[in-house]
DNA sequence: CAGGATCCTCTATGATACTG
DNA sequence: CAGTATCATAGAGGATCCTG
């Protein structure tokens, strides 16, 4: 058998390497806007611009925007327009931005879940400085 | 029975709820600094300071300073001084940081697993408006 | 060694106004 | 409805110098 002939990919990425490009992909991943939109696109299906805005409170118009602007081209989500009067324009997640949701989603459940204890640890922080 | 009798906690948070304390919470946690910090300790055990600066290349001492206390203040790592000359400084994550792990560690390894697919569909995006 | 304190520079993000 | 474009600003984050 021939070692080198498997089809693993010889480059390997490791975000911990400042240079390498997952860092970046981390890091575009890693913020509240972009979890928010893949977990609720993940757990409302197709949804419509103005569905995600009103979900996703307190999101302007130009971060929600951003946002998918920048996960379309990751190929984490499909951007739909029906040339309708006026316009509409849907959003799903892609194979790829499914892949994500989990991942996600037990982020926010983690947020969600852990919120007391955080906040517990926060005053007795506090208070040993007081 | 007493259905009002539980123990279980009567609010509720909901990130997605702009004013809910978890949806600070989950942005605190959702940078490449806080989860690259996690996972190097998930996976380096307790770590001095110069470690953990090493393992996470290209963090500046300020963001790593900053990030150690929030994550400290949250309950999320412990930080141990040993009063020796030089004076030394160990990290290491407490259960509740360990909790936080598994997910975290999905993420950054998500980023490097799926790198080579969001780099061909940024191609093709950039491609269509090319 | 492990930071604290400062200064300075971008960038992220919000607010506002306009459009097909 | 679903944006685009512009302006303005707080804060992220780096560079540098200093200290117990």
């Amino acid at each position: 058998m021939d070692m080198t002939t498997t089809d693993e990919p010889v480059v390997r990425f490791d975000a911990f390497a400042a240079s390498c490009p997952s860092r970046r992909l981390l890091d575009t991943i890693s913020n509240k806007w972009a979890s928010l939109t893949i977990v609720a696109l993940g757990l409302g299906g197709r949804m419509r611009y103005s569905e995600l805005s009103a979900r996703i409170e307190g999101v302007s118009q130009k971060m929600l925007t951003q946002t998918l602007r920048n996960l379309e081209r990751d190929g984490l989500l499909t951007r739909t327009v029906t040339p309708s009067v006026p316009v509409r324009v849907d959003y799903e997640l892609t194979p790829l931005g499914m892949s994500l949701l989990e991942p996600m989603h037990h982020l926010k459940e983690w947020a969600e879940a852990h919120m007391p204890e955080v906040d517990a640890a926060r005053t007795a922080y506090d208070d040993g400085r007081a």
